[in-house]
RNA sequence: CGGGGCGUGGCGCAGUCUGGUAGCGCACCUGCUUUGGGAGCAGGGGGUCCCCAGUUCGAAUCUGGGCGCCCCGACCA
């Protein structure tokens, strides 16, 4: 490709609205142009990368026995509202009308589509397991797309599911599809990690999920070296966190709870300094509303913080929000601040994280405004309705599996395989036929995979001060070919035919025969990022030589006949 | 959905407070010089100043309404 005839402008300006060094890198090298907010076009350029990803995925996939189809965009709502999702997905659904004043959606995902098509065709445990694949354009109706192709509305991405006669089977796709995902990261030359996963709105039980480490990712893993365990904060356990000291006793009634005035005190921060105790001797209780109308308490130590994710799976619910100022006031009857375990007969559940299980002589809310009460104890003071895992696993925190403490860091979600079970299949009738004659809801897996993502994600990784440095297997070009003064008849000959020949090998080379200053030519070369760079110019032409160089190295610079410039290349790219 | 900010040649911005014929840098075109790390000089083209309505002799500038975009937050009792 000569670039004098190529689609790619690069800009030496940083867009105003990039944030993160992907979405700067991707749009100053001309590979992607913003058309509205989390809608972008990708150039020529830049889709050669998404189109090389696109291969990569669909080598492994169809390795790993999955097959290619291609759904529709645009859904009807009846399938949706079958499956119980028209209701559940809220505003992230894009919602339309035809002309009939039908409703549709624009397909943020596919398990819909996907068990209707099954469910038709389908009949037999002969026919199973089935495993299907598409790369689709998706859109998902984000309350605030940023970082470029990280966190867009509209975006690729591959989406495979599985439909097996028993969770046996399930089982071992899920395995393989895990392995292929393996391949395909390490493919890219990502430096990633599996970890656990809450499973979200898609619903169903194990999930893991695929993350690229780099400190701009929007989702906190935690990991532990020794166990090897790891997972998202959102799904995180933690081994048993090591008990507070006991508060501080009461003199005269030592065998009840005091009431302490703290007028205007409501943060535990501000309460545990006025009384003299450590956060983690107080207990710090939160009141959360749903979709299901009823308020309940929730009880997590002082200086913890509550997982919302798991509060909402604890209580089966999909929308969980605190409730509002009158609401806590009617349920404690205190303003906000103020609320405590002891006497609190309004909600209708008092919900405990393991972490209050071990306090003793703890400091809450009274119930009462500008009031809180010391040396409370489990039992005789208070009890909660249950106890559960509600705990937003932090830095730290010991091991599930191994008690040593686990480290905290972010992750960019490039992808995220479930096993679904019979939800849809459930819902939506999607049955077949066992050896016995009779009909069961299928069993099913599914698996996303953020192509756009994911090269954003190698950017993340592979950058420096002067522009992207691709990992090989997603470089749009593999060679990039300088001719340095293309006016001079002597460089450009050395340099068309050294053209010539490296397409006569078959490499992908990008030809910059521009007519611009050597200056630019670099600077451009460096932000583009093509992994192997040749230049032809004069000072090298007069002895023979050409330069090479890998924009991993830059400052590393060879010299190499001119006859023999095309084999070396061919060396390198082997 | 709350708070803040911004819409002026392709891009980045000044001008708006205090109304008076729209400017700068980059990019683009022409010419000359230059040519191994984003050149210099000279000349040139290109803008419904987001949209609508209003105030005014006169609006990018003031008023009202709308649209779009960006940032922060939407959570620790």
């Amino acid at each position: 490709m000569r670039w004098s005839q190529y689609y790619l402008y690069t800009t030496r300006e940083v867009p105003k609205d990039a944030e993160v060094i992907s979405h700067q890198l991707m749009t100053r090298a001309g590979m992607i142009k913003k058309l509205a907010a989390g809608i972008y076009t990708y150039t020529p350029f830049g889709f050669r990368s998404i189109s090389k990803m696109m291969a990569i995925v669909r080598r492994e996939l169809d390795r790993a026995g999955a097959m290619e189809l291609s759904m529709p965009a645009v859904q009807p709502a009846e399938l949706w509202q079958e499956s119980g999702r028209w209701q559940e997905y809220g505003k992230e659904l894009l919602r339309m009308r035809d002309r009939h004043d039908r409703d549709f959606c624009f397909g943020p995902t596919h398990e819909e589509v996907i068990t209707d098509m099954v469910r038709h065709d389908v009949r037999s445990y002969k026919q199973l397991p089935i495993n299907l694949y598409q790369i689709q354009v998706k859109f998902r109706d984000e309350i605030r797309p940023r970082f470029g192709l990280m966190r867009g509305r509209e975006f690729l991405m591959k989406d495979a599911y599985s439909f097996h006669a028993d969770g046996a089977s399930l089982d071992a796709t899920y395995q393989d599809m895990r392995d292929a995902y393996c391949r395909i990261f390490e493919a890219c030359g990502l430096d990633y990690t599996v970890v656990e996963a809450d499973s979200g709105t898609i619903g169903g039980s194990s999930s893991h999920e695929f993350m690229v480490l780099a400190q701009t990712g929007e989702s906190a893993i935690v990991r532990c070296d020794e166990s090897g365990y790891a997972a998202n904060t959102e799904k995180a356990e933690a081994g048993e966190l090591p008990a507070p000291p006991p508060g501080p006793a009461s003199e005269e009634t030592p065998d009840q709870p005091q009431q302490v005035a703290t007028p205007g005190l409501t943060t535990v921060e501000e309460v545990a300094e006025f009384l003299g105790v450590e956060p983690s001797q107080m207990l710090k209780t939160m009141i959360y509303t749903s979709e299901q109308e009823e308020l309940v308490a929730v009880a997590i130590r002082g200086d913890r913080e509550i997982n919302e994710v798991k509060l909402a799976n604890h209580l089966d619910v999909k929308h969980l929000a605190l409730a509002s100022e009158g609401e806590v006031t009617g349920a404690t009857g205190a303003p906000v601040g103020f609320a405590g375990p002891v006497g609190l007969t309004k909600v209708s559940r008092l919900i405990a994280d393991h972490s209050v299980r071990s306090m003793s002589r703890f400091v809450c809310g009274a119930n009462a405004a500008d009031a809180h009460l010391t040396g409370v104890e489990w039992g005789r003071d208070a009890e909660p309705t249950e106890w559960a895992d509600l705990l937003l696993v932090g830095e730290g925190d010991p091991c599930p599996s191994s008690g040593k403490p686990m480290t905290l860091s972010r992750g960019i979600e490039v992808g995220h395989i479930f096993k679904l079970g019979d939800k849809y299949s459930k819902s939506m009738g999607c049955q077949f036929l066992n050896d016995k004659g009779q009909g069961n809801p299928m069993i099913m897996g599914c698996y996303g995979l953020g192509i756009g993502r994911t090269v954003a994600a190698a950017i993340e990784q592979g950058n420096d001060a002067d522009g992207i440095i691709w990992p090989r297997p997603l470089a749009p070009f593999e060679v990039l070919l300088i001719a340095l003064n293309p006016q001079d008849d002597e460089v450009r000959q050395a340099a068309e035919a050294l053209y010539g020949e490296l397409q006569e090998r078959g490499v992908e080379v990008l030809y910059d025969d521009r007519k611009e200053r050597p200056g630019v030519k670099f600077k451009d070369a460096d932000l583009i990022g093509v992994p192997v760079r040749l230049v032809v110019g004069k000072r090298g032409l007069t002895e023979g030589k050409i330069e090479f160089s890998l924009r991993a190295n830059p400052r590393e610079r060879h010299s190499v006949d001119v006859a023999d410039a095309a084999a070396k290349v061919g060396e390198l790219l082997e």
